[in-house]
RNA sequence: GCCAGCUUAGCUCAGUGGUAGAGCAGCGGUUUCGUAAACCGCAGGUCUGGGGUUCAAAUCCCCAAGCUGGCUCCA
């Protein structure tokens, strides 16, 4: 149990020691900045130059280049929103006596901060109150401080507070031998006065520096991230120096709200969803058309990097699945539909069986089939085909076969996560030695595709050997070794991921940044000896001999669901004329003008081009206003003017204004428009 | 799946125990207008579904579904 009256005493003792070390101590980072005229006000914390970031009071380490941290970094920010999750633990114990702390980092847009709270969670209004309490913390400008404590003072410390998962923290940090340090900072009200974690700091001066806080959000979240714990009371927040910084990051939210591909998709009617299909889009008539535009330039490429297409079934015997292993590693996800005749024959055998007394679960098998998760298993029964030559390698198998996953209801999100979808997938099937080349290739092919799309930031991760996965230790080894290598020689940055690759293969993820700057996994390529193996896969070398190919698994755009929605929400809506359901809208002032209007549509659409046409009795106002919402790269005006000169009144949706065009030079300027962006042939090293 | 919240007309949202509302969209009419919203009228709801409490439920309680934000998982 938590008692006030002990953590207070072990309070005062660990005080004491503080002010001990105090009285004997070096010159501080404080002392030392000031020394040299460096002790601005806006000095958050300082850099040591071997890449730690401590205190202004911490003790100056010796030949350090202490580097002032100030307010407007982002190292700065980062401090203080971890001061802030200090403040708000600080606030929900006054507030809510009893609650136990467990962790509370500073992340990417602010911090949060796991609480074991025994009346349940927080509400909405628990958070208005935990706010108001941070700010009396806030406002009073206590001083953060850091105390180094023998192991078995912080471990009675906090068993004396009663936090059973801090302990364990401890315990956790005892075991890998580190220091451990204790941050305080005064807490008015508090009857120890100050509030203490285990943390590793470091942080502001004093809690004023925290100039704005907003706590966001409540979720739960288990104790070290594992399904298994207990489930903690997650409060989010966010915190920066001052509240006008605060709002500008709100209306940041509040952009980012408006391009919501899940908004934007019901307003220009690309897609939507029905309680009878959850998790599963319905695409309509202007969403299908981008989609099928987005497949099949892919597809246009395809054709130059030479790869080959095929049509797969949706159900197999589940002997398929067995083969690859996904019946073993990937069941969770799979739907394993039956027919109506295979349940009424299992369901009457079952009665039978039962009727002579044998348990429900043992009576009832059922024979189902497997609806593909995944492209890879039928491309190995097309390898398998016939005996494969060395001459026909690197194989590049195309696939854009829609796919079902069963995802867990929490999961799912709009597009960017469903139960079905297709992938811009494909195997290549190549010898080792190809291998290389094969990754380069994609390379290319794959940035090709991010620059037609402008994702001009890209990001690539190295994804290691996870836990459940099928082949050897050696292979596992080889695949990894194969992609670091090229990695390493194209000298492409990258980060490793260990244990997160697929469970037949390593993985390269390849993430990109948004107009507003979010990062989306998209692409991914998978080294795969294993399938190869499961299904006995050989082709017969120049040697005459049967060597086991290696399979690739790769994708550009990932799932073209997905990669939808990220795209969506990259240009708000606003298509480029080559993937615009519709390039433009004709739009006319008055009746008058009527035919001019749908002849100039109908030559419009007679040159391709995709092109709307508003002839209602709205006024041109209201129309313009209209065809603006959704969004139109072009809208034409045509009013007596036009009409008499043969032109339209040509406004462009991202440029503005371009005045009177004659008719063929608007539709040339479209069609000019109307391809996708490619690089020169040069440029590309497939074959 | 777990934690929390939400679900009222096609959309955005009012309505907190006592006769279901608004704006936009839709439909009809009037207006034919020069670059972000003309005017008048009409229609539109088993208040997500089921159960319960109550004289009375959109409103309170329980169950389910879907969705939202997280956690875990993931293209």
């Amino acid at each position: 149990m938590y008692s006030p009256a002990a953590a207070a005493a072990r309070s005062h003792h660990a005080r004491r020691e503080f002010v001990t070390a105090v009285a004997e101590r070096q010159p501080t980072v404080r002392d030392v900045l000031a020394g040299r005229g460096e002790l601005a006000d806006d000095v958050v914390a300082v850099d040591t130059g071997s890449g730690a970031i401590i205190d202004l009071h911490s003790p100056a380490p010796e030949g350090a280049a202490l580097s002032p941290i100030r307010l407007g970094s982002e190292a700065a920010l980062a401090v203080i929103r971890h001061s802030a999750a200090h403040v708000m633990a600080d606030a929900v114990q006054r507030l809510f006596p009893g609650t136990q702390v467990t962790i509370g980092p500073a992340i990417d847009n602010g911090f949060y901060y796991d609480f074991d709270r025994p009346d349940g969670a927080f509400t909405d209004r628990d958070l208005l109150k935990i706010e108001k309490e941070m700010k009396k913390i806030i406002s009073s400008k206590k001083p953060f401080f850091r105390e180094e404590l023998t192991a078995e003072a912080v471990r009675a410390l906090f068993e004396g507070m009663g936090e059973h998962y801090k302990c364990q923290i401890i315990d956790s940090i005892l075991e890998r031998g580190e220091a451990i340090s204790v941050y305080r900072h005064g807490s008015p009200g508090r009857p120890e006065g100050t509030w203490a974690d285990v943390c590793a700091g470091p942080h502001v001066p004093h809690t004023g520096f925290i100039g704005a806080v907003k706590l966001t959000h409540v979720a739960g979240a288990y104790w070290r991230g594992d399904e298994k714990n207990p489930m903690l009371s997650r409060i989010y927040g966010t915190a920066f120096p001052s509240q006008a910084e605060l709002d500008e990051h709100l209306e940041r939210l509040e952009q980012a709200k408006l391009r919501d591909h899940r908004k934007l998709g019901r307003e220009l009617e690309l897609f939507m969803f029905h309680d009878y299909a959850p998790a599963m889009p319905i695409f309509l008539p202007r969403g299908a058309s981008i989609y099928r535009r987005l497949v099949d330039y892919i597809r246009e490429l395809y054709v130059d990097y030479g790869y080959d297409e095929v049509i797969t079934p949706q159900i197999f015997d589940p002997r398929l699945f067995a083969t690859s292993g996904h019946l073993e590693n990937y069941r969770e996800n799979m739907y394993l539909p039956v027919t109506a005749d295979d349940l009424d024959e299992a369901l009457a055998r079952a009665r039978e069986l039962m009727a002579q007394g044998a348990p429900p679960d043992e009576a009832l098998t059922l024979p189902t089939l497997a609806q593909k998760p995944m492209n890879c298993p039928s491309h190995c029964l097309i390898f398998g085909q016939r005996k494969r030559s060395y001459r026909e390698l690197p194989w590049r198998m195309a696939d854009f076969g829609r796919l079902h996953r069963y995802e867990r209801g929490g999961v799912v999100h709009g597009l960017a996560r469903v139960r079905t979808f297709c992938q811009d997938d494909a195997h290549i099937f190549c010898t080792p030695e190809q291998m290389e080349q094969e990754l380069s290739s994609f390379n290319s092919l794959l940035f090709e595709v991010y620059h037609a799309f402008r994702f001009e930031d890209v990001s690539v991760k190295l994804a290691l050997r996870p836990e459940k996965r099928v082949g050897s230790d050696d292979m596992w080894d080889r695949a990894e070794a194969a992609l670091e290598h090229v990695l390493k020689q194209s000298g492409v940055p990258f980060e490793v991921l260990p244990g997160e690759g697929a469970f037949y293969g390593p993985k390269l993820e390849f993430h990109v940044k948004d107009a507003i700057g979010r990062s989306w996994q998209l692409g991914t390529i998978q080294v795969d000896y294993a399938l190869p193996e499961r299904f006995d896969l050989q082709y017969v070398g120049p040697d005459g001999q049967s060597h086991r190919p290696v399979m690739l698994h790769r994708a550009i755009l990932g799932s073209i669901e997905r990669f939808f929605s990220v795209y969506i929400e990259h240009v708000a809506g606003k298509f480029p004329v080559w993937l615009a359901p519709k390039q433009a809208i004709v739009v006319s002032i008055s009746e008058k003008q009527y035919d001019y209007a749908l002849d100039v549509q109908r030559r419009l659409g007679a040159r391709g081009l995709r092109v709307e046409l508003d002839a209602g009795s709205d006024k041109l106002g209201a129309k313009i206003r209209n065809a603006r919402n959704l969004r139109y790269p072009y809208i034409a005006v045509v009013g007596d003017d036009e009409m008499q000169a043969g032109t339209l009144s040509v406004r462009s949706r991202d440029d503005g204004e371009l005045g009177a065009i004659p008719v063929e030079a608007f539709a040339n300027k479209l069609l000019a428009e109307s391809v996708a962006p490619r690089l020169g042939y040069e440029n590309r090293t497939g074959s």
